[in-house]
DNA sequence: TTGAAAGCGGTACCAT
DNA sequence: ATGGTACCGCTTTCAA
């Protein structure tokens, strides 16, 4: 089966490509025999109209670009799949990108997108993004862009985001409340957004139950086995802390498997509790406590933002639109007192 | 910043948008001062070339499908890690299409892939696609196409899976082996060739083992809950089985919490393994043991069969490259000899 | 070495 | 109601 196109079907029916054209389109000036002939023949030849042929002439593309760190991962999987439900609901093809953590594979994904590939642009930012200056070239092009989770407050842009802050008042004083005298923090890079924000609230938690003095923030990374290493080591020293405020769910199973390897139980000698939105959270030994992200949502919610940008063509660069869709604290083993 | 395009430049700098063009591809019949005299606006303006104008010429996408059933899954995220790897690698685009295991869609989406919107596709069937119609079209456009996982035998069109089969065979003994003497299989969509194929190697397994009699099929589907619940049925029974082999993880876990709800210990009363790549296997309770899936590797081998095919312009309706990436069992407690 | 023009596959305006 | 044509942005052949 040779590619069809309007030239083809043209001939073959002695019409000219414009007729063909308009009778494919819906057109109403056509005759009713003449786009039936069209309608019938395409249908059997299935002519598919040229994606980009068409983008190029309307200067649309109907597609969207997805740019975030890692997708084997259970919040950023999530988000992309409630992405993909309103990309698809609207019609639009959807890019995915990853940068694995990386600045320079960012700045040069966003530079390739400066190509009229997409219409649109969703990104949670790497953890070394802190420079927004390839960013703001594609807000300047007049693409619109959309944060989601990783935010950067160098760039006025709409964004969705849980509530990172009260998250980390809530687990921290869980923590406390379920008898932990040291919570420590396992921190994600600096330069992270969430991470600014849940270590935030984990030391105005500490300052209002008046224990300023007991912080401990352990510093962790993309390597699992390094974070494993670092949190075993910390938990093998005299002044150990007797809970984890982990601010995602990875630094979470490496505090489990390093209770594991230096003899510690959980909760009895550690208690544990981190952002998530595991599945199995309550299957794992002990089942843990996490603040649940609405991760599908905030995808949707994402990608409602965009296409709502994409339809109004008003001045986008003034929508800064943001939206914070809440986690909320599910108490497990992890956390229990005993 | 307004949108640049060859004629912007062309126009600025007082030459031709056919000069300014083969200046910035680096053709040989060019003057080296006109040369740079381009390539310096070209990037002072960030001129990035228009992809689809581009894409349209040269009849080359760049651009690859992922068609699958979900995302949000720990087989397919990874799947698509790899997939992105190799693509990037490529300097290829990925757009990504979830089916939600609803051949209609799958239909939908293929129709959508027969625009020249991508070179190549890979794909992971739904669960309701039994008729392949819809892929022999796109293998007639002259697009190739890969299986990954999920295949059709229906199709001459290269593949890339894990041994399930053998799979299926060795998590059978290995339950019979802990002393299962009522191993039951609980499976997913019987159209599922990896369904099949596994389910197969539980059924030849326990003809092996000489206990032909004791099959027994619990017919699982994508609904969590109510995969809980007819496992939960089939354990109140009084010749209930006291091993599951699940297809999936999913399954598993819903193994999991139908032994919970009903009351029953594993490995103690059920000893349980399933496919799986889950990560956080070891730390369930108790730990699940897994015929463990290199989803990434999965990935990356289709990515790379497919691009094999896109440089080599050989008449690709004659490659049919079945590639198998072993699985293997990874004993945990969840099958532990008590 | 440079420019003009055709064409990739559509769409839409202007004639007829 | 239908056909001719220009154009979307870029590449490439052909002429100069």
């Amino acid at each position: 089966m040779a590619k069809v196109d309007l030239k083809t079907l043209a001939d073959e029916l002695g019409l000219s490509v414009s007729t063909v054209s308009r009778a494919l389109s819906n057109k109403p000036d056509i005759g009713v025999k003449t786009k039936n002939m069209v309608l019938t023949l395409a249908r059997e030849r299935n002519y598919q109209p040229n994606a980009y042929a068409r983008s190029l002439r309307y200067r649309k593309s109907k597609t969207i670009a997805v740019v975030l760190p890692e997708i084997a991962n259970n919040f950023f999987s999530q988000v992309i799949e409630g992405i993909e439900e309103v990309a698809a609901e609207n019609e639009y093809h959807v890019l995915v990108y990853l940068t694995h953590e990386s600045l320079q594979k960012e700045i040069n994904i966003v530079r390739h997108l400066q190509s009229g590939r997409v219409d649109g642009v969703l990104i949670s930012i790497s953890s070394e993004t802190v420079n927004v200056d390839h960013l703001n070239d594609i807000r300047n092009m007049g693409l619109p862009l959309v944060f989601f989770d990783r935010i950067s407050k160098k760039l006025k842009t709409p964004s969705v985001t849980t509530n990172n802050y009260e998250g980390g008042i809530q687990a921290t004083m869980h923590l406390i409340e379920a008898g932990s005298k040291k919570p420590a923090y396992f921190s994600l890079s600096q330069n992270l957004s969430i991470n600014q924000n849940r270590m935030k609230g984990y030391l105005d938690a500490l300052e209002k139950k008046g224990m300023p003095n007991c912080t401990y923030i352990l510093q962790g990374g993309n390597d699992h086995e390094v974070n494993v290493g670092i949190m075993s080591k910390l938990l093998k020293s005299s002044d150990r802390p007797d809970g984890v405020f982990a601010c995602v769910e990875e630094l979470a199973i490496a505090t489990y498997e390093a209770c594991s390897s230096v003899g510690l139980r959980i909760p009895e000698d550690v208690k544990v509790v981190c952002f998530s939105n595991l599945h199995t959270a309550s299957l794992l030994q002990p089942s843990l406590t996490t603040i649940r992200q609405p991760a599908f949502e905030i995808g949707k919610a994402a990608a409602i933002i965009l296409f709502n940008l994409l339809e109004s063509n008003e001045k986008i660069e003034y929508s800064n639109e943001k939206k914070i869709i809440d986690s909320i604290l599910v108490k497990r083993n992890s956390t229990a007192v005993h």
